[in-house]
DNA sequence: AGCACGCCGACT
DNA sequence: GTCGGCGTGCTC
């Protein structure tokens, strides 16, 4: 018997598999999907069965599978399957989409050494006679102690001393030792909920249904998370199991707490925290059928639960379940395909779907369920603020109109919310002697001032230095700090209103449960304002928060991405949905130097279908997506006239290859010219079937261009 | 990925 | 004459 495995190693070469002989005290356990040890040239080496078979081929020189990792471990049928569609369709190699779908401690590579946790229990041996060896051992007081106690009952080992060593080695007391779960604690929310009778309809238009993909399209408040509990206790009544995403846990602990709350152990929950042990006590759980539910971010799409009647998609718009390393997967595709395979159902949820999917429901390929108004609470009222008359009056961080309004609910001891989405303290150094820009060494990039690590840092690739008021260039003492970041207004705004302000942004939450520490202080009063990036867009329930400032809005409209406008509509309508929530009537204070813009415009009158028709009308005539699919090459190399002149010869051989009813844009250089030291260009392609594209640009993939790195980043 | 093989430059 | 640079090719 052979197998052909898959080796751990994810590189162009070695994406086949390579075939050894299973030798016989192998032959009755190995299963394709295991994870084995090989010896691969002159290593040892991991990899996954994927295949068993008697094909000899004498040519070939066979070596001996070593060994079995975890064998009650092994990929099922379908997520090999799996597997295969997501290199197919990301055009990457096989063992990264098996590496991406398994918590550490399964992944294939040596290195890994999981850390398992095991119980031992101890009890009499039922050979010996207890009273008589406690009667031939009286003095041993320890001893006979313990022996009294097992007489009655089994126990674990660590409830007693050293003492019960001796008696192990003696076999009066047998032990046994076995692998346990670690327990994960979390919070837990066990309120009674009565239904609305929007969320009834939802929940009865849902089951009834023979569609397989849903959009439960809702604003923020509406209750899409009691409409997924009623479906998910549906699909525990049918005997089978479902999946819950969340674009992110530490963001979401209500509706976790909420799912823990009704489910209890049913539910394995995939947080980022959780150690790499902890990840794979939750795998071993859902292996072995002990749980029906599993919630999680993006990877968790790939539970290998079995029989899946339904996947919930909270959130659905989130950028976050499109993995942005290789493989480049979205979880929403995943979902469809694991959908089709359990034939179950799939539920996308928003408040702020994406264009495409919103445009999809309207077409019928998902089934519309509108889940109507918010639950409690009102609308808030908006305001634009037009930055240009402010800025005459020398105002350029906050308005009058803002200033009048944070000042308004800080004498009624009420809280204030500003976004501003920059953190650090300024945007970008200059040298105001001779103009110089501080960039990173690395990359094309401004670097940013930390006020409170005193340095100066890049964004992208970590590089750091201490700050300094001399300019690198002209030796002058005149380095200045320019633009507004997170840290420069929350001390502009404790000196302005001499009170207590919170930052929350990537810079103070970066410590473990630092997130949730934050939002308790705010909620608790300690603070007056909360000053934050975009992290503060969502999920954060304030009862006393009466104003929502967005200070820089413009900055997230001229990211150069077709997909902008419509981030920062979500962005704004998901921080304006913080306020107003509860009995305080809401106000929300947009800073704009583009009042007229139809983002804005439909921002303040809560009119996502205008905006819907507006933006669509823009990517059509753009041929963006809705209308096109977009996949993007990008080309890097440490050697710019090489990134150059090979990103020349792709675009060429994509011309060559693709009919007129691809799309070929660029190349051009990217909006980072350089990160971390290599040069970047684009190649972009608009397509509406990916078939021979897909065919293209595996041969693209194929061709080994040295010292140039191809990436290749389909559907974006 | 790691390793062997192999072919050209600079040096005890 | 050798040591060693890294380009190429192979691993069941």
């Amino acid at each position: 018997m052979i197998a052909s495995v898959l080796i751990q190693y994810s590189v162009k070469s070695l994406n086949k598999v390579f075939d050894y002989l299973i030798p016989d005290n192998l032959k009755d356990s190995i299963k394709v999907g295991n994870k084995v040890i090989v010896p691969f040239g002159s290593s040892k080496v991991e990899g996954f069965v994927l295949n068993i078979h008697n094909n000899l081929d004498e040519s070939l020189d066979y070596r001996e599978v070593i060994e079995i990792q975890e064998s009650d471990f092994y990929l099922n049928d379908e997520l090999l399957k799996l597997g295969k569609y997501m290199s197919n369709s990301l055009l990457c190699n096989l063992i990264s989409c098996y590496q991406v779908m398994l918590p550490k401690a399964l992944k294939a590579s040596l290195k890994t050494n999981i850390n398992r946790k095991y119980e031992t229990k101890v009890y009499l041996n039922k050979e010996i006679d207890i009273d008589k060896y406690i009667e031939e051992h009286k003095r041993n007081k320890k001893e006979i102690e313990i022996l009294n106690i097992l007489k009655e009952k089994e126990c674990l080992k660590k409830e007693f001393g050293s003492s019960i060593n001796r008696l192990i080695e003696k076999n009066i007391v047998l032990s046994e030792t076995y692998e346990i779960n670690r327990e994960v604690q979390s919070d837990e929310d066990t309120r009674n909920i009565r239904l609305t009778s929007m969320q009834e309809s939802a929940i009865k238009e849902i089951l009834n249904s023979k569609d397989s993909k849903y959009l439960l399209y809702g604003v923020t408040g509406s209750g899409k998370t009691e409409v997924y509990i009623e479906l998910l206790k549906n699909v525990l009544k049918e005997n089978k199991t479902g999946i819950v995403l969340v674009p992110e846990i530490s963001l979401t602990p209500q509706i976790v707490a909420r799912f823990k709350g009704v489910f209890g152990d049913k539910i394995a929950v995939f947080h980022s925290s959780l150690s790499e042990g902890e990840k794979y006590d939750e795998y071993r759980r859902i292996m072995n059928n002990e749980v029906s539910f599993v919630v999680g971010a993006r990877s968790a799409i790939f539970a290998p639960l079995k029989n899946i009647g339904l996947i919930i998609i909270d959130e659905c718009q989130s950028s976050t379940y499109k993995q942005e390393s290789t493989p480049k997967y979205n979880s929403i595709d995943i979902a469809f395909k694991r959908g089709e395979y359990h034939n179950s159902k799939v539920v996308l949820g928003s408040a702020t779907p994406l264009l495409e999917q919103y445009a999809r429901a309207k077409k019928g390929v998902f089934h519309l369920i509108k889940l109507g108004n918010r639950i409690s609470g009102r609308f808030p009222s908006f305001e634009i603020v037009d930055m240009n008359k402010e800025s005459k009056k020398h105002n350029y961080i906050i308005s009058e109109k803002l200033d009048l309004e944070i000042s308004g609910s800080l004498s009624r001891k009420e809280q204030v919310i500003l976004l501003l989405n920059r953190r650090g303290y300024s945007t970008f150094l200059s040298c105001s002697n001779c103009g110089y820009v501080y960039k990173c060494p690395n990359c094309d990039i401004s670097l940013i001032y930390h006020k409170s690590s005193n340095s100066y840092s890049c964004h992208y690739c970590g590089y750091r230095v201490t700050s300094s008021s001399i300019c690198p260039k002209c030796h002058e003492n005149a380095i200045k700090d320019l633009g507004l970041g997170t840290e420069k207004l929350e001390s502009i705004l404790e000196k302005k209103y001499n009170t207590k302000v919170l930052r929350m942004d990537a810079d103070t939450t970066s410590t473990k449960n630092a997130h949730r520490k934050l939002i308790n202080e705010f909620s608790s009063g300690k603070y007056s304002i909360l000053v934050g990036t975009q992290m503060i867009s969502k999920g954060l329930n304030f009862e006393n928060v009466s104003l929502v400032g967005i200070i820089n809005p413009d900055a997230s409209l001229s990211i150069p991405d077709f997909r902008s406008s419509e981030r920062t509509y979500e962005l704004l309508s998901q921080t304006a949905g913080r306020v107003g929530r509860f009995d305080l009537p809401g106000k929300v204070i947009i800073q704009t130097y583009n009042p007229n813009n139809y983002v804005y415009q439909n921002v303040i009158k809560n009119d996502f279908d205008s905006f819907f028709n507006y933006e669509m009308n823009i990517r059509h005539k753009l041929m963006y997506p809705p209308y096109f699919y977009i996949c993007s090459i990008l080309i890097s190399s440490s050697s710019f006239e090489q990134a150059s002149k090979e990103s020349i010869k792709i675009k060429d051989y994509l011309d060559k290859k693709l009919d007129s009813s691809y799309i070929v844009l660029g190349p051009s250089v990217s909006s980072i010219v350089k990160l971390n030291n290599k040069y970047r260009f684009n190649i972009m392609i608009k397509y509406k079937d990916d078939t021979k594209l897909l065919c293209v640009l595996k041969e693209l993939n194929d061709m080994n261009v040295k010292d140039v790195n191809i990436d290749i980043n389909m559907n974006i």
